[in-house]
DNA sequence: GAGCGTCTGTTCGCTAACGAACATAGACGG
DNA sequence: CCGTCTATGTTCGTTAGCGAACAGACGCTC
């Protein structure tokens, strides 16, 4: 199967494209792999391609809480273009699958071309920013049944099908609740026929229903990364079918 | 009184001083007044100079929550240098005092010669999402004292003094909590010798205490905000001294 | 097909925070 | 000096989510 390719890459012009193609490794990245603990510094930038990355703060005392999450509209590694080399931030794989790695200077030397990389690297980390802002706004505000809703909705808007591989205890860290916490809410999801649960697959039945018992946070996120990144929509390819990666590791 | 400067501003290097230079206004800024509502153009950017800007979002039904505050370490709207020209925030006056008002094309011109300036707001930017990361998981996993503390001590490195105007109910809707939540969180800290309440007028009595009684979020920002902008530490002012306003807007 | 580990479901008491209602008490203007 | 407004303090019942403990149930391995 081929991987997907990651919008971002693809919305580059041909000549970008053509500079960075062979700095690109397409790499497997299985559940569960650490990219980056938090306070790293980063050696590569990854642009997934069908996986999702979760970055997530962990505290002192284990809790930890996901603060967004990366699929292929995006790259996980923006401090490194961004003047720090690290955060204090982890960076984990939520759901396997592959991604371009690049290595760190490749890409703060194409950035500080200060062209078209360095205009999309910018509005993409803007839409990172209001992500991760709505999130905090959601922890304080909404019922784990409404955040579950919300969660589903930006995984499903990174992977091209309507399961997910993704234990309960698995969401729970991600949303820093407690695992009975999301048996409850799935169970009522459950019920109501929206989706359904089988032993780490999740499947939605009815995405529609889903949106409806979301809180906004949800589409308040998806309003604003459309506006910021509206070639995304279109799916667009120029001259991207040349990309391919350099060699594959695993 | 002479107004603080800006560390921002003082640590750019002194061409690029005398380029905006006559580009800077000072102006007063009242408690409550709204920098930008949600979603607006953002017509001006702010170098806070004596006050601290609040970045809230607002919920469909009202409820609100601070993502991050601004003091005359920062700037007020990033987003505009970001790529996007508005973000779904909202950025209120918390403490009044003035501010270094900058024509937003004007900041995109020099941003655009990608020199100290970009480089500077970058940084900047990435302490911003640093604290907004660790709102997302301080709202989810501290008590309403643990985070009335941090709240305390980010505004405290705001101003340079340890008293603050700011009434309970001003607190709560930052915060994202009840008026009630916060005058029993604050009725603790009195009754410890921390802080001295009275209507809208808190005296910060011992900050050490203070620091022990916050979550660890206050200092992980603070950690982090020092790494990626070690110079705001030093306070050094390379001849920062030319630096006054063109002019003063009521 | 037996056994074991993992994932899911359910229960119980507990606490933090909520919403509403009301009491006091400074501050400030007339 | 009085009345009023606003800020703070306090109470009460309710609820969401927590922590711990345990029961079933599916799936994989041997």
């Amino acid at each position: 199967m081929k991987p997907q390719l990651n919008h971002l890459l693809e919305a580059l012009p041909s000549d970008v494209q053509d500079r960075i193609f062979h700095s690109l490794e397409l790499i497997a990245l299985p559940l569960g792999q650490v990219l980056y603990e938090s306070g790293d510094t980063m050696r590569h930038v990854y642009f997934p391609a069908d996986c999702i990355i979760s970055l997530l703060y962990v505290m002192e005392n284990g809790a930890s809480a996901e603060i967004s999450m990366v699929g292929n509209e995006g790259i996980v590694g923006v401090s490194l273009f961004m003047g720090g080399l690290s955060t204090p931030s982890r960076a984990i794989v939520q759901s396997a699958g592959s991604a371009y790695r690049m290595k760190s200077h490749l890409l703060k030397d194409e950035f500080n071309r200060h062209g078209d990389m360095m205009l999309l690297l910018l509005r993409y980390t803007q839409s990172l920013i209001t992500q991760m802002a709505q999130t905090a706004v959601c922890n304080r505000h909404h019922s784990i049944d409404q955040q579950l809703c919300r969660w589903l909705l930006l995984s499903l808007d990174r992977l091209n099908d309507s399961k997910l591989t993704m234990t309960q205890e698995q969401i729970a860290n991600m949303l820093g609740v407690r695992r009975e916490g999301v048996t409850e809410a799935a169970g009522k999801l459950q019920r109501k026929g929206v989706i359904n649960y089988n032993r780490g697959h999740i499947t939605v039945l009815d995405r529609p229903k889903l949106e409806a018992l979301s809180c906004e946070c949800y589409s308040v996120v998806k309003r604003e990364t459309d506006r910021l990144l509206p070639h995304m929509a279109g799916n667009s390819l120029h001259g991207i079918e040349a990309l391919k990666p350099g060699h594959l590791v695993s």
